[in-house]
RNA sequence: GGGCGCAUAGCUCAGUUGGUUAGAGCGCAGCCCUGAUAAGGCUGAGGUCCCAAGUUCGAGUCUUGGUGCGCCCA
């Protein structure tokens, strides 16, 4: 016996059984002890941090990275799933911060970093057991238990030989980089910060002139909102490929050089004429030297030349330099550099350093220090702040005759956010870079081979940031966060990597451990891990090999908690320093699959791939001690996921918010909201929580929305309906199936188990052919070969599918299947099941239906595993008990059986579906209801290929459509006009110009001349005014048309037309149907089980039902289950007495049960 | 400002190497079937395929330019 499917099935409920289910018997243990010596599938869990609580995009991405697992596993592959949580970073600081109510760096060192961390670390955790809950409730498979952590001292450690790695072969060196910095503060901010802090202010505007000195007479003008910028000046820019005009203004003694299109722009701000004296091009002013405004540096390295790299010598600074960005929106064409404060112009001076041999380049001119107030470098200005000093700035360059021309400009520009009046400034930090820009080659035919989904991340959005690699920063002025392993003589500047923390305490005179042992002697619940962490390690200190008696100490950084989390192809494993980290490592990697959102695009993906090719990349340089292999690593194939988005309704001015549109209609009234889709904001409340959809509808529901709803680069909108709507769409409609099968098989007694001796394994069709009963399918009825068929093309096309991780299209294959199933199968197989007692058809019908919903089970178990698992206990473990697979995720994915595919038989039930739906179609038109047998439908062909077939499947169509009798013609003049279309494919190339003319000549003739024609010669020859043309029958296409006045309805293959005229026959035999579905609703509502027999009185004035009654009672008593003899026209007495309509007949129906007895 | 992506029915999206009448799901309206029944089916209304120019016998599809939106970066 099989246990029935409820009929009113909740999915949450029965999902929570199978939670517990698989953690009872260890199923997913079982799935990879099951796969122990098979081949891998190596997969990566990006890292989360767990200090949020995980939302709905979180469930995508962990739906996608359970499926292909799954369904590998399925496949004969070993896939590990090791977790991990990423823990380190700014934001953890920023949530600590928040928590103890204090911003800045200062605060937090005033705070203690000792205890700082320690709360980073309580909050790292804080919501682990919301994601494991999460984690599990999906059905997300991973090992929780054996996370890798970013922050454990072995993480940590393969982090520290990989930079030791890249230090040793030069690879990670100091520099600066130009920072949003706040002075009064003394920290970088992040982009995101300085992002919030932009608002519109009017800075002084200054152009000023710099002097040319090999034209007496002329000067370039140059624009800035900055003047305190102007002492650390060094070069001039300009675009090579710009027009420039020296131009004298009335009244100025002196030429201006500006670039040509702005020459106007700036007469009309000075409000003065002006002549052009000549005009030249950016590329002849490069290379011309100038005087800047001021010359505190200028006066001792104004002459200063260096050595150039291609030979000769030129002046170290104060030339002109070429540049792409410079532009003609703004300004003059000629832009003031100032490398300490700008991006692009640091950039300017590294590639001007670049042209020099080493050490006779331009050193970086910076007269601000760190408080943002000029230095001695400057003594006029020495410890002003710098925005206060820009009136006396151009003060002087007024008095010097240098400046041009001063106004007020109104910008954005960005303030501190937590200090509102403090502006802040481009500043340079001394930062640790990693030499990626010396890998972008190695990258980038990395990246080619990378199967990228979709395909254009490739050469798109990651291909093109590679191709403009800079060298990543690595190093961040921060607390919490892996310290960058590298100790400096404080003598000399000498420096070493360190790869362990073994290695350090071997270096010699080593001091300062004490300050760890004690802490944890305080605190003996302290972790261990915490011992390499700040403020900890920084006490640790050794000899210097350098300097006798002095000590080396560790730089104060830590690095960028991207570098963490892009190691963790290796640092999962612990490699190189933990026991059999190397073996482990060996065979997991690189990965064959991963997945994250585009946002990652330069997070994730890139930390991945350039830490990989940096360190195992066949031709990395000098690196001994890593492995090496081929490319793509570290991961072949990736889901670029898309971004999630919201979905709400809001009242006109925005101020209520609904999460469905119901609710919106309730409140508002119809019409009085606007749905809006957009980003997810826990401010706005736009989205339901994950719970709430588990709650109410379930995970498999909200699996299948995200595998079967869109493709999975696409941004998805988490919209209730659309989850809702899964479950009839798909999931009901299976179990709809599912509980037809196992009602009709324990009515019938039909038992797999009882048949198939000894061990069943996982129920393959080699399995079920050991039945008895169990025919070969060619045996079996026509309906049934074709379900299996369409079974077996299913499979092959889900497989070809996954294996291109295209779950779109898989879901798309199996949704048909399903439809395919319960739609027309078991529509089309009712009687067979429903009639009573046993036969060879019907016990084919449930080895097929029961195979069907077997393998898909099987099929559909990687994207729903709970309804796939459930369905996996009722059809298999319930029967077979031991004798069978304990689980669905323990069976491999079915493989198709070519044999038992039959296109042919595809394309014809095809084609009877479409006769079929044509003919409900024309009764619609006519108004006739299915109920209402016809005597006679006609059916037109446009091709004859399946008429036989067809033919032969009259009675299929008699009963679909209720009518008496199926005809076939060809001659249907009287019913259809036939058009002659050109296949535009084939005549295209062959007739170019002609084709026109052939459609317009085609439109207008008389089709069914051509089709003789075509019939009597074989082709059809037309006449066009520029020659002749021959069509043969692979030319053209006839399309039928239903002439206006007959019951009928066409398609793209046939035209099916009802005869309508009803006699007496026909309208006793429709009454008799009416009965039949009156006293069926009547069983339904009294909950008759299936099988009881009834007596039935109908108790009516009319003739008409009467004569119904007597003519078909042996009819009405088949179906409705009336007992031998119990259909009568007199009313009894014990039945509730129920009136109602029969085709306009007043009708008083009395029905009871007389036997519960069976049904046969 | 730069890069990438998107724009097709009321909504969300498909649309294969250019080909005849541009599809699906949901929603809406009407109807039907039904002992799988809190399912299922049929029909209908609804489209300047963002705009413009070009290539072509033919453009939703290819090219160029523009507009709008999103993401990433500055």
């Amino acid at each position: 016996m099989f246990q029935p499917a409820e009929s009113n099935v909740s999915f949450p409920e029965l999902e929570e059984r199978i939670v517990q289910f698989w953690k009872d018997r260890r199923i997913y243990e079982k799935s990879l002890e099951m796969r122990a010596g098979a081949p891998a599938f190596v997969f990566y869990e990006g890292p989360p941090t767990a200090n949020g609580l995980p939302h709905p995009g979180h469930c995508l991405t962990r739906s996608i990275k359970d499926l292909f697992p799954r369904y590998k596993t399925m496949r004969g592959f070993r896939c590990e799933r090791k977790a991990g949580w990423d823990t380190h970073g700014l934001p953890v600081e920023v949530e600590v911060c928040k928590e103890l109510g204090i911003h800045s760096k200062e605060e937090i060192e005033a705070y203690g970093v000792e205890p700082f961390i320690h709360k980073c670390l309580e909050s790292v955790f804080r919501y682990t057991r919301e994601w494991e809950d999460l984690t599990e409730r999906l059905g997300f498979w991973i090992h929780l238990d054996d996370a890798y952590v970013t922050y454990h001292q072995s993480y940590v450690e393969s982090v520290w030989w990989s930079l030791k790695n890249l230090f040793d072969r030069g690879l990670l060196y100091q520099g600066h980089k130009i920072v949003w910095w706040w002075a009064q503060g003394g920290t970088a901010l992040s982009s995101g910060e300085v992002g919030e802090g932009y608002r519109e202010v009017a800075d002084p505007s200054v152009y000023v002139r710099f002097p040319l000195l090999d034209d007496s007479g002329t000067d370039l003008l140059v624009w800035t909102t900055t003047p305190w910028t102007l002492p650390s000046n060094q070069f001039a820019a300009v675009h090579p490929e710009l027009e420039y005009s020296v131009v004298a203004f009335e009244g100025e003694e002196r030429n201006l050089v500006i670039a040509s299109a702005l020459v106007e722009t700036i007469a009309a701000k000075v409000g003065k004429e002006f002549n052009v004296r000549g005009t030249l091009q950016g590329s002849e002013l490069i290379g011309r030297r100038y005087r800047p405004p001021f010359d505190y540096y200028h006066k001792t390295l104004g002459e200063v030349e260096g050595t150039l790299k291609g030979g000769g010598t030129e002046p170290i600074a104060w030339r002109v330099v070429a540049a792409d960005f410079v532009t003609i929106d703004s300004g003059t064409g000629v832009v003031h550099q100032a490398p300490a404060f700008g991006e692009v112009d640091y950039e300017v001076l590294l590639a001007e350093q670049a042209r020099f041999v080493d050490g006779e380049g331009p050193e970086l001119i910076c007269s601000v220090g760190p408080d943002g107030k000029f230095t001695g470098e400057t003594p006029d200005y020495e410890g002003r702040w710098v925005k206060e000093a820009d009136r006396d700035l151009s003060r002087r360059l007024r008095e010097e005759g240098t400046l041009f021309h001063q106004e007020q400009y109104l910008h954005d520009y960005p303030f501190c956010w937590r200090a509102e009046d403090d502006p802040l400034i481009q500043y340079p930090r001394k930062s640790w870079f990693i030499r990626t820009t010396q890998f972008k080659d190695r990258m980038l035919a990395n990246n080619r081979r990378i199967n990228w989904l979709p395909e254009h991340i490739r050469d798109g959005r990651f291909g093109n940031f590679l191709e403009t690699n800079v060298d990543w920063a690595l190093s961040r002025e921060r607390y919490w966060g892996t310290p960058l392993p590298i100790w400096v003589c404080e003598e000399t500047g000498y420096m070493e990597a360190v790869a362990n923390y073994d290695e350090l305490l071997a270096k010699p005179g080593v001091e300062g451990t004490d300050v760890w042992e004690k802490a944890k002697q305080a605190n003996p619940d302290l972790s261990d891990d915490l011992k390499i962490h700040k403020p900890y390690i920084d006490a640790v200190t050794y000899e210097s090999p350098k300097a006798p008696g002095k000590r080396m100490r560790r730089v104060p950084e830590v690095i960028d908690c991207w570098y963490d989390s892009g190691s963790m192809p290796f640092a999962q494993w612990g490699y190189p320093h933990k026991k059999g980290s190397r073996e482990r490592f060996a065979a997991q990697f690189p990965a064959d699959f991963i997945s994250e959102a585009i946002d990652q695009t330069r997070g994730w993906f890139y930390s991945q791939l350039a830490i990989s090719t940096l360190l195992f990349s066949e031709d990395n340089g000098r690196s001994n001690d890593t492995r090496t292999v081929a490319y793509p690593h570290p991961f072949a194939n990736c889901i670029v996921l898309g971004l999630m988005l919201a979905e709400w309704w809001e009242s006109q001015d925005g101020k209520q918010r609904f999460l469905s549109e119901a609710e919106a209609r309730q409140s508002l009234g119809k019409g009085n909201y606007t749905h809006k889709i957009g980003k997810m904001s826990k401010s706005l409340r736009n989205y339901r929580s994950p719970d709430e959809i588990f709650n109410t509808y379930g995970a498999d529901a909200l699996r299948w929305y995200f595998f079967a709803n869109q493709a999975p680069w696409t941004s998805i909108i988490y919209s209730e309906q659309a989850i809702k709507e899964c479950i009839p769409g798909f999931l009901l409609r299976l179990w709809n199936v599912f509980g037809f099968f196992t009602i009709y098989a324990n009515i019938d007694q039909f038992d797999p188990a009882a048949e198939i001796a000894g061990d069943a394994a996982q129920i393959t069709p080699d399995v079920l052919g050991r039945a008895k009963t169990y025919r070969p399918v060619e045996k079996r009825g026509e309906l049934d070969q074709w379900i299996l068929s369409e079974l077996n093309r299913t499979i092959d096309g889900v497989t070809e599918a996954m294996d291109a991780y295209d779950n779109f299209a898989a879901c798309g294959r199996l949704n048909q299947f399903v439809d395919a199933l319960s739609n027309w199968y078991v529509r089309r197989s009712r009687d067979r099941f429903w009639g009573s007692g046993t036969s060879d058809d019907k016990i084919d019908g449930y080895w097929t239906l029961y195979e069907c919903l077997v393998t898909t089970t099987k099929l559909i178990a990687p994207f729903v595993p709970f309804l796939a698992e459930r369905m996996w206990q009722n059809l298999a473990v319930t029967p077979f008990g031991d004798r069978v697979a304990e689980s669905v995720h323990l069976c491999d994915y079915p493989t198709g059986d070519a044999a038992i595919v039959n296109g042919a038989l595809s394309g014809q039930m095809a084609l009877v579906r479409e006769v079929v739906s044509l003919g409900r179609s024309a009764r619609m038109g006519a108004k006739l209801k299915v109920r209402q047998p016809l005597a006679q439908v006609e059916i037109v062909l446009a091709d004859q290929t399946h008429r036989g077939w067809l033919e032969s499947h009259a009675a299929l169509i008699r009963e679909e459509l209720n009518v008496k009798n199926v005809e076939f013609i060809t001659k249907a003049d009287q019913y259809i006009s036939y058009t002659i279309l050109p296949d535009l494919k084939r005549l295209g190339p062959k007739l170019g110009k002609q084709v026109p003319a052939v459609r317009k000549h085609l439109a207008g003739a008389d089709g069914a001349a051509l089709l003789a024609e075509l019939e009597a010669s074989g082709k059809v020859a037309l006449q066009l005014e520029d020659g002749k043309v021959e069509l043969d029958s692979d030319d053209i296409q006839v399309r039928l048309q239903a002439k206006e006045g007959w019951a009928a309805a066409q398609g793209k293959a046939c035209v099916v037309v009802l005869a309508t005229e009803l006699t007496v026959e026909l309208v006793t035999e429709g009454l008799a149907r009416e009965i039949v579905h009156a006293v069926q609703n009547r069983r339904k509502d009294m909950n008759c089980e299936y099988t009881d027999r009834i007596a039935v009185a109908i108790v009516t004035e009319s003739a008409e039902l009467q004569e119904a009654i007597e003519k078909h009672g042996d009819y009405i008593a088949g179906e409705t289950l009336i007992a031998t003899g119990r259909l009568g026209i007199t009313a009894f007495p014990d039945a509730e007495p129920v009136e109602l309509k029969l085709a306009g007949f007043a009708v008083t129906l009395y029905v009871k049960v007389v036997t519960g007895s069976g049904k046969a």
